[in-house]
Parts: structure tokens; C-alpha cells; sequence
DNA sequence: TCAAAAGTGTTCGCTATACACCCATGG
DNA sequence: CCATGGGTGTATAGCGAACACTTTTGA
């Protein structure tokens, strides 16, 4: 397996990078895997590695998102490359960066895993590579894409509360919503069901179950809807 | 020059694209050059080429676009990384594509070069690789940013008037504004001033010319200002 | 002289924002 | 029993969308 490759002109050395972000219900979060080797070892890294050939970027992130959280399928989307050429102290290396939105509940490992573990955004530790950079571009992502895609739904449980909605805004945000207009935005957008239409609702104080109508979203996307936030 | 270089395990060729964007004051258009070689000889392309080691991918993205434009720098922005396995049949090439704005009466060449030609957006010739795909993405991304960045000034010539940003951003985003408000929404931003204001306006029919502020812009923006549109 | 181009002003309806009250539960 | 959390309703201001008139120039 390790035949020389040769080639006529310098080729770099390609990897991707994912940035795996989860919702705790309080926090936005970040898988990171600590690097047990050299260059960076002891500092936290992003799942990644090495383009395989017969792979595109994409399939990837998906075989490291899996690696590391057991998960099939996610949402990811490509951050872009970066190829600062002093980003690796090993060889010329560019990596292709993603990020992924997952449900934490469904991730494996994360805690008994003993190489990955969830992160709060705000609270990231020494950073290997240009991973810092990668996360802040990262962040900065997911606050632009959230005002128009419905991809905050990804980060939760199928079923969830207006709170815990709401909870997510303002953690990705980073801002306050006051609680009845940001009820009545998304409830007038119509994209939320109740995932129990039949319960009682007797009085309040335990809050009402949703679930995110993707199918409905669809088809207003079709008809020139703009989903806006 | 041509030395051979080794790797342990492959690794992939890695080029850039550049899409150019131009406005004529009509339409959009994109620069392309004609390949003399194999493969899709006779096909168009965006300029681009094999990404140096010493360079990052924006050098190399600008390196291209001052080799068929002259201008030494331009509104660039990064696509992202394309990595179909297929996408060049001689070997697995990525290419980390940009596009670029740039006022259209500044580039040299463009007319005279013969292998490089303006074309509208909406009457593209056969293109060389994926790049129907890259462009699809790149016009997609124009759409979205000029939402919220006044990216549309790059297009133009310092000093304009009112009917030709319009038409600008009625090419960008396909469709059509009411004269009178878009002239209202654009001057009550307050980013846009008088080129001559001086300038006696008896009557009208000779439209007036503005200039992009772009310091009061930044200010604005410091200041937690979002454009939006 | 008339059509086309450019400047300006008004109205209306919707939506974002600010804000107050009620009810049930758990400590 | 009261503080906390959750659900619902109302008023207002600002912005976007629709729309009409005037002036001038060039054919």
C-alpha cells in the first residue's frame, strides 16, 4: 500500500475538516478529537483527514462525520478550502472544511468515546492547525445561512418545544428574541405542527410539541417563498 | 523545472477557477477563454490554472485574473472546492473556483486578446469541464450576497447614476423594481453621494451621478448597520 | 410635437416590535 | 403560596409595494 506516487509537477497534500455542531439545549457545542501525534499533539482538532482518490469532498466529511459520531447521514455544507501554505509544518497540505449539524441526542460516543468530545462554542480550547480560523468561519456560516434556510431544525430532536427553539436561535445568534413574537414568527410561517394535536391542554406551564413540516417547506420554497429571519 | 515528485500516497492536482463577473450596463457577463488543447478543445473555460506551492489559493485565483484582465486586484471571493473524481478525465484535479467583480471598462483585453471574450450570462457557449456547474453555483452566490453587501458598486465605474444601478441589480437578481422606490430605498441608506453637487438640475432627463460611499459604509457596519435588500 | 427618460411624493397594508395578562405547577 | 415558566392578545411605528405627475430632450 505505500507505493510511491510520482508525478511531474508538486501536487499538495488534500484533507477535508468538519465542524460538527450540536445543541444541548443551553449551548451551541463543537466535537473535537484530541490529536494523539505530532504536529499540534495535545491540541484539539476538528474530525478529518486525508482525501481519499476515489472520493469527492463531500463523501469525505461524511466518512469522518461517521468515524467519529457513528452517524449515516447529516446535514453538511461546504465551508471552502483553505490553503494558507504554512497551514501544515509537514507538507504543503490544503484542507476542504465542512460543517455538519447533527442531533446531539443521536450521537455516539461524544462521552464515553475517549478521543471526542462536545465543546461549548464559547469555552474552546487550544485549537491545532488553522482550526481556530476554520471555527470562526464556521460560526459565522451558520449565523448567515439560519436567516434563510430552515437548517436550525437539524441541531434539534424531531419533536421539540418553543423554548428549546427559541434557545437555539439565540444560541446561534447570539442575540434575544422576546418570547411571543418569536412564537408567533414561526407559528405564522406555518411550517410547524403539533406533534400532539389531541393532547389536552389544560392550563399551560408544560409547553406544546412541535415538529418541523420539511415536506410543507418544500413546496412553498417551489412557489417562490423566501424564508426570512 | 520538471523533476519528478514523490508522495508516499497520492495525491490529487489542485487548480483554481476564477469566474469573472462584468456589467455592460445591460446585461451580466462572465469573461471566458477559448482551450487550444485537449481535453474539450474548443470548449470555454474560466481562467484558471494549476495552483503554485508557494501561493494560497487566492494568489493563485488572482494570479489568473491579472494574466487575462491586467488588473492587479479585484472583489474576489471563494466558491468553494469542486471535487467530482471524474471532473478532469487526465487525472483527479480539484479546483477551488472564485469569482470575481470587476468594472468591465477597466479590463484591457476582453475585445482585442483573442482568447479571452465577454459573454452574456444568459447566451453562455459550450463550457470545458464542470464549469456550467461552477457557474450555476457562482451566479447563485452573486444572488445571495448582494442581499447583504454592497458588493454591486464593484461592477460599475466609480461615478454613476441612478437607472444604471438599478439595472445592475435587476440583471444580478432577474427581476424588476419599481424605479422610484429603489431610487428611495437606496438613497435614504444614505452610502450613496453626489458626484457633482454642484451640478445645476434644472429639469431632468440627464440622470444624476453618484459614487459609492464606502468609508461611511464600514461605519455603518461598525456600528451593527445591516444592509439589506 | 410627441414619446421616452428621469426626478419626486403619497397612500396603504403588512410586519416587526414593544408590551401585559392569565394559568398551572413545583418548591 | 408565590415565583417561575409557558401560552395568548393588542397597539404602534416603520417599511415595502403600488401608483401619478412633471419636466426635458431627442427624434
Amino acid at each position: 500500500m505505500e507505493g510511491n506516487f510520482v508525478y511531474k509537477y508538486p501536487h499538495p497534500a488534500v484533507t477535508t475538516d468538519c465542524v460538527i455542531f450540536g445543541f444541548d439545549g443551553q449551548q451551541l457545542k463543537v466535537l473535537l478529537v484530541e490529536r494523539g501525534i505530532e504536529p499540534y499533539k495535545g491540541h484539539w482538532a476538528f474530525p478529518g483527514g486525508f482525501l481519499k482518490m476515489d472520493e469527492t469532498a463531500d463523501e469525505g466529511a461524511l466518512r469522518e462525520l461517521k468515524e467519529e459520531t457513528g452517524l449515516e447521514t447529516a446535514y453538511i455544507e461546504q465551508l471552502g478550502a483553505f490553503s494558507d501554505v504554512k497551514r501544515d509544518p509537514r507538507e504543503r497540505v490544503i484542507t476542504i472544511a465542512f460543517y455538519a449539524l447533527v442531533n446531539i441526542t443521536e450521537v455516539k460516543g461524544g462521552d464515553d468515546a475517549a478521543d471526542a468530545r462536545w465543546f461549548r462554542i464559547d469555552d474552546m480550547p487550544l485549537l491545532a492547525f488553522d482550526h481556530d480560523h476554520i471555527l470562526r468561519v464556521a460560526q459565522k456560516r451558520l449565523k448567515e445561512q439560519i436567516h434563510f434556510n430552515p437548517i436550525g431544525f437539524e441541531l434539534l430532536p424531531e419533536v421539540f418545544t418553543m423554548p428549546q427553539l427559541q434557545a437555539l436561535y439565540e444560541a446561534i445568534l447570539e442575540v434575544k428574541f422576546d418570547r411571543r413574537n418569536f412564537s408567533r414568527k414561526l407559528l405564522t410561517l406555518g411550517l410547524l405542527d403539533m406533534a400532539d394535536p389531541d393532547q389536552e391542554r389544560n392550563g399551560t406551564r408544560t409547553p406544546v410539541l412541535y415538529r418541523f413540516n420539511a415536506d410543507k417547506y418544500q413546496e412553498m420554497k417551489q412557489r417562490g417563498f423566501r424564508l426570512e429571519f
